[in-house]
RNA sequence: GGAGGGAUGGCAGAGUGGUUGAUUGCACCGGUCUUGAAAACCGGCGUAGGUUUGUAGCCUACCCAGGGUUCGAAUCCCUGUCCCUCCGCCA
């Protein structure tokens, strides 16, 4: 959510810079919906001040042994009135908050403008596609000989867009999650974190998934309203959520490898081979909680972390910068990691990492103090995959593949593999 | 699942219908004292919104959340959430 001061100040300049990333404001409506807001809330400030006068009086009236009948019947419809103007404040108030709700953050000055995807702006690329003397196959064809990787099962037990892995395939999964877990306590600093898998609606809506993406969301049957996380972003940014933290606990670096739940994921008909796009699938998350100062320092470093992975496992990748239009509305800067899939002969996205920030911390509350300052600051907070495990799984699986059907395993994960140094399919 | 007790400012903890936004202590900030520090003493110290040229003043709201009773609610009633204790059950 954007600061309100901001929105009842320059909205023109606002307007321009939501213009960037395609979002119009509509800012007459909003100059009028504030004004109406302003006036009736005035209003009711002033019966509520008669009241509480009036109240006072009587009071004392008591006090002082008085009949206080004369005065009670003065204030006698004051009550209805008060109710009224309440009321229409209140409607007002919704009003205002839906509209605002609904407002993107704002990109920062470095990113690139445009529509689409296919506007991102490439940062660099890093390692080259291997040469094949052989054809290659996808991860789908790769794991249904040996039945490590089956999709129709999955189907069975749940429906489309889920996966069963087993033996070696299962290991390398896991193998995986791990060794990024590990890279991002021991390497990086982070703080390894185990958080709910289910939250709650304050929950989302700190974090930006509600009121706006709900249908993106699982939803359990039950009346807290509790959700499955779409990412560990939501339980790990949320630890501050109205907390005021200490600035020497800044910057707060979590991580936390975690399922995670979406719903729409093939919704449009995209990906509908293998498990490039499922509803559930696993990932391990960075956030970090920082002074707003250092939070683009905090961008690059993040972006790093979850660069080091890739190039620990061999997979060629490039980094993009998300153009104004691509972005998630809570970013003000994303960066995409894209790895190399040779059946696809195309970068597929891995990694998404993004500065929101106060956008995140406006709407959770979430301060620090500073020793020189009085007043409580927003700070800012950053997410990034580090990295996503299923897709990670698939691009080791394709990229290491040997004419032979079997899959070399990368150094860094063979710890993790009981020394193997690669599997058979 | 059953029975009880709680939720108040950064923290601790008073307050059961009438100038109580709220006693007090700790922490924090400023000052006096001191060579310096500590101690002691004095003063300050919540958040949000409105009004305003104004981080001045004034006004309004906020004592877990949402409803209700009342001229008036931190205080009484209802619902919900969370925490604690005991019993049962369970990984």
């Amino acid at each position: 959510m954007l600061d309100p001061k901001l929105l009842r100040g320059d909205l023109e300049a606002v307007a321009q810079q939501l213009a960037r990333r395609g979002f119009s404001l509509d800012v007459d409506g909003l100059t009028a919906l504030e004004s109406r807001r302003r006036e009736l809330q005035t209003r009711t400030e002033e019966l509520q001040g008669e009241r509480n006068t009036r109240s006072k009086a009587i009071g004392k009236a008591k006090a002082n042994g008085e009949d206080i009948q004369p005065l009670l019947d003065e204030v006698s419809d004051l009550g209805d009135r008060l109710d009224a103007a309440k009321q229409a404040l209140m409607d007002a108030q919704a009003e205002w908050d839906d509209a605002v709700s609904g407002i993107p953050n704002l990109p920062h000055d470095s990113v690139p403008e445009g529509e689409s995807e296919d506007d991102n702006v490439e940062l660099h690329r890093v390692g080259t596609p291997r040469d094949f003397d052989f054809d290659v196959l996808d991860h789908v064809d790769l794991g249904r000989k040996s039945g490590y990787l089956d999709f129709d099962l999955a189907v069975k037990l749940t429906g489309a867009r889920f996966a069963v892995m087993r033996g070696p395939v299962a290991r390398l999964h896991r193998a995986l999650a791990q060794f990024m877990l590990d890279t991002q306590t021991l390497a990086h600093g982070y703080e390894e974190c185990y958080v709910p898998y289910i939250v709650n609606r304050d929950s989302l809506r700190g974090t930006g998934q509600l009121p706006k993406f709900g249908e993106d969301l699982f939803r359990l049957d039950d009346e807290r309203e509790f959700h499955l996380i779409p990412t560990g972003e939501v339980p790990l940014t949320n630890f501050v959520r109205d907390e005021i933290v200490e600035a020497d606990a800044l910057p707060m670096k979590l991580t936390a490898h975690t399922p995670c739940f979406r719903s729409e994921a093939g919704s449009h008909g995209k990906d509908t081979r293998g498990m490039i796009r499922q509803h559930q699938f696993d990932k391990v998350e960075m956030v970090q909680i920082v002074e707003p100062e250092h939070s683009y320092a905090a961008l690059e470093d993040m972006r790093g972390h979850a660069e080091a992975l890739l190039q620990a496992l061999d997979l060629p990748y490039r980094v993009v910068t998300l153009c104004t239009g691509d972005m998630g509305a809570s970013a003000a800067k994303t960066y995409d990691l894209e790895v190399w899939l040779p059946s696809q002969e195309t970068y597929r996205e891995i990694s998404s990492v993004s500065n929101c920030e106060d956008f995140q911390a406006r709407r959770m509350q979430a301060r620090y103090r500073k020793p020189e300052a009085k007043k409580p600051q927003l700070v800012h907070t950053l997410n990034g995959s580090g990295l996503a495990v299923g897709r990670c799984l698939l691009a080791v699986l394709e990229n290491h593949q040997q004419a032979d059907g079997s899959v070399t395993i990368p150094e860094p994960l063979r710890g993790y593999m009981g020394g193997a140094a690669s599997i058979a399919l």
